[in-house]
DNA sequence: TTGACATATTCTTATATGGGAATGTATTGT
DNA sequence: ACAATACATTCCCATATAAGAATATGTCAA
């Protein structure tokens, strides 16, 4: 099996560091492609072609205005990232602590892992 | 230019949804390969690479144990991302009333398009 | 040393890019 | 209607998988 798709979800989506640089540009308010366009710094067929990935995954949310399309971030589709990434919060605070604590059980006879 | 390597960082490492389960699956306490094999049902071979990934992104510890290596999550290589997504919280937070508020300045020349 | 066991690495292959170039499509002004 | 404007989509291609098969490497036990 190759890759998965950027398409498949927000987390393979994110992987990109122009489409992050987007969602980040796009988080305060809606923007047009023009202004995307000027921001990142790349043409304009490789920022639509960004911007159809995240609004594939609902990373950004579309709106028709005149001949523009006003484009801003869907924060709610970072939420499952941030909960998963916030299960480990709690290792990195005390990782000091529990690589010890690992060590110690490591030392004991101790009952079968787990 | 190709999509990045995997390996160029956690974010584009953790795109793949096996290396999260094996990086949740390690959170806790560190296991031999065999174990992760187990755990998440891949072959030997195909867990071993995607150990290797998540090492060379340093999103794992290795130590070795006689015949046997014992992985472990490095969560701290988790935290930019978490950062990262932490930085949209106030959006999801205040989402609709967000969406209001640009409707609201939208409607002050004239409700044309919509 | 030899064999068994635990992992890592190499090779192959179908698949999915991401950027550049070129082109298609929708909307507005005159 | 027609040209201009603002985007989206398609085509091409070098690159990077991810899983499966086969093989290499390293370590312990007898």
């Amino acid at each position: 099996m190759a890759r998965a798709a950027t398409t498949s979800d927000p987390f393979n989506a994110v992987a990109e560091p122009r489409r992050r640089q987007i969602l980040t540009f796009l988080a305060a308010d809606e923007r047009q492609v023009g202004e995307i366009v000027v921001a990142v710094g790349l043409d304009q067929p490789s920022v639509s072609k960004h911007l159809g990935v995240l609004r594939r995954v609902g990373l950004v949310r579309v709106r028709r205005n005149g001949r523009h399309r006003l484009y801003s971030t869907n924060a709610e589709a970072l939420k499952p990232m941030h909960e998963w990434t916030k299960t480990f919060e709690r290792y990195w605070s005390h990782q000091l602590q529990r690589v010890k604590e690992r060590a110690e059980s490591q030392m004991k006879p101790g009952p079968a892992s787990q």
